[in-house]
RNA sequence: GUGCCAGUAGCUCAGCAGGAUAGAGCAACGGACUUCUAAUCCGUAGGUCGGGUGUUCGAAUCAUCUCUGGCACGCCA
């Protein structure tokens, strides 16, 4: 059992079931298949501690008021066995559940005894995921769009996995294609000038304007000098790629490192091309009859499926295009490793790729479903209550280098994951560094710091916990300490719901909800210095506290610190 | 022009397989440190859920129209 409100739903749910089945029997009711009993949680607490809506639910087919439906399922209900010590019905027709407080004491129970698995569920069923993010072009640094993917994205692989998928966290490496050309082609450039005068050769009008160009070439140059002079430009370009390329794509895995990130697969586009394997996807698209020539090059027949227009595969100077290396890269993903399910996050500007990228897999008879693009908007950043699009150090657009320099990996995840993926997102980079009640990045390790505090502390007067089964829960009775266990109680819950979304920021913000029921707790409620069997149930409670804040804080990968 | 995303308190955002009186943080105002960390807590105030129409017992949530902002519509990725 790893939850106990997954355990309560099950309770309800078959003591509905079975008060429908007495009801028809006894003729009360219409015979009702009610489907899903959906049992959430109510605002208010007056509610009592779980309620469901099925009355309403089925108000058609019961042919009466939900009301009347709620009273007679309420004759009939059986309670035993359960934690449901009183219902009653409210409102237009929901049904309340009031619970003996037993259900909370077996939540602290459970944290205790799962202790860093509190929380691990079996929702995935080990189902294969491979889980897509940043795949930045390595032909520059990352810019704040893979801060924020990278955030989401590994986020979202450590919920996946906690939510009981088999998880692989993979970075495409797009180091084929029409941004390599041009890389090859800039770096010739900056190496050309620096042997013959940068007035005397022209840079490519696409060429990547950035620094780091001038120094990859000046390091090749006082490497190698002017060895490359002799040979053809193709030859110059793909020596300058090989010699650059290893260069960033090492600088990008060292910059997620410091990010919080390591990657199960790095994976080459370049190895699609050399196999053979982008080739064999669109031939077997074209036997299959998904594609059309026209003015010498291969389109994807986007008619046939259901897309607005033809998309190029294979140019008419016969190299593919991403697109085309996509659907390999995809099939490989499926068919040869054999995926259940791919994850990509892309930049919210990628959205129109998605429907394609859907609708191409089903030629291969891989669901298009089976696709699951997390799509996220763009960060905005500010400083002083102002735009800020440069560097203060470089002056040139804000990596993410910068960004760990100046708010560091904590602040920079916390907030990349504070917001759900489909919103804008104005992150304050003063805000991410101040060290104030402002900010909720300390908010939340404050609560985990207080928590080692108060342990230490008891430590230091040679008071240890007790095993939970030597504690008399009963005694936490006040408001605080059960809003608290309630709040806990919740976490499976949480990795369940945001599993299912592909939403991990609302753990983050599940978590800020902990702490402050912690910090309400904490004020209103002292351990130290307690009668001794008040101050050991409540112990034990505030280390539940701890394993919780520690495990989500983990999952988005920032520190819990046990001093501050 | 077509499509996608967003529009909720002064600000930043939750809520959106329709449900009970629309929430949180910050900012504002008033309180709480001789006691386990006040980087905390308690309280007050703050709203035509962009606007209109529709669907029904019920709409911030669904449909439709409209306004505003961002993005995409390439033999770029």
């Amino acid at each position: 059992m790893n939850s106990i409100f997954e355990k309560i739903q099950e309770q309800i749910d078959r003591v509905i079931k079975q008060a429908f089945k007495v009801c028809g029997e006894k003729g009360v009711l219409p015979d009702i298949e009610p489907g899903e009993i959906v049992v959430e949680v109510p605002k208010e607490r007056d509610f009592g501690d779980f309620s469901t809506n099925i009355a309403m639910q089925v108000s058609k087919q019961a042919r009466m008021a939900p009301r009347k439906t709620a009273e007679f399922l309420l004759q009939e209900l059986n309670l035993e066995g359960t934690y449901i010590e009183k219902v009653d019905v409210a409102g237009p027709g929901f049904i309340n559940f009031f619970l003996q407080k037993d259900w909370l004491y077996d939540s602290v129970r459970l944290i205790q005894e799962k202790q860093e698995n509190y929380g691990q569920i079996d929702l995935g069923k080990g189902i294969k995921v491979n889980v897509e993010f940043v795949s930045a072009n390595p032909t520059g640094p990352l810019h704040m769009g893979n801060a924020r993917g990278g955030a989401l994205g590994d986020c979202l692989a450590n919920v996946l996995k906690k939510a009981g998928y088999d998880v692989t966290k993979e970075f495409y490496i797009n180091d084929a294609g029409n941004q390599i050309e041009r890389f090859g082609a800039s770096l010739e450039a900056r190496y050309l000038q620096i042997i013959l005068g940068a007035d005397k050769v022209s840079f490519p009008e696409d060429g990547y304007q950035g620094n780091d160009i001038v120094e990859h070439a000046q390091n090749f140059y006082n490497e190698n000098g002017e060895s490359l002079m002799e040979k053809t430009p193709e030859e110059r370009q793909q020596i300058l790629v090989e010699y650059a390329l290893p260069k960033n794509i090492q600088k990008i895995r060292n910059a997620l490192e410091s990010y919080g990130i390591v990657y199960d697969v790095w994976f080459s586009e370049k190895t699609l091309h050399e196999s053979g394997e982008v080739k064999k996807a669109v031939d077997f698209l074209t036997e299959k009859g998904f594609t059309v020539t026209k003015e010498g090059a291969i389109w994807l027949n986007g008619e046939k499926l259901g897309l607005e227009k033809d998309e190029v595969l294979i140019r008419n100077n016969g190299v593919p295009t991403y697109m085309a290396a996509d659907i390999a890269y995809h099939y490989n993903k499926f068919v040869t490793r054999g995926f259940d399910w791919a994850i990509d996050l892309w930049g919210a500007d990628h959205h129109g790729h998605v429907a394609r990228m859907k609708a191409a897999m089903e030629p291969f008879g891989i669901k298009g479903d089976n696709l699951k693009v997390v799509l996220f908007q763009l960060v905005r950043l500010y400083r002083n209550g102002e735009l800020a699009r440069m560097s203060k150090r470089t002056g040139k657009a804000i990596s993410l280098e910068d960004l760990l320099e100046e708010v560091g990996k904590d602040a920079a995840r916390f907030f990349f994951n504070l917001k759900t993926s489909g919103s804008h997102l104005d992150f304050d980079l003063d805000l991410a560094v101040t060290q104030s009640n402002d900010n909720p990045v300390f908010y939340v390790q404050y609560a985990h710091a207080r928590i080692c505090s108060l342990i230490r502390k008891l430590k230091e007067e040679n008071i240890s916990p007790r095993p939970v089964n030597e504690v008399d829960l009963t005694l936490l009775q006040q408001k605080e300490e059960i809003e608290l266990i309630r709040k806990l109680s919740e976490y499976p819950e949480e990795i369940a719901l945001s599993a299912k979304s592909l939403e991990p920021s609302r753990l983050t913000r599940y978590v800020m909800e902990v702490a402050a029921c912690f910090h309400s707790f904490y004020n209103a409620c002292r351990v130290k210095g307690e009668n001794e069997e008040l101050m050991m149930a409540r112990v034990i409670l505030v280390d539940c506290t701890r394993i919780v804040i520690k495990n989500i804080l983990e999952l988005i990968s920032i520190q819990a610190p046990e001093r501050m």
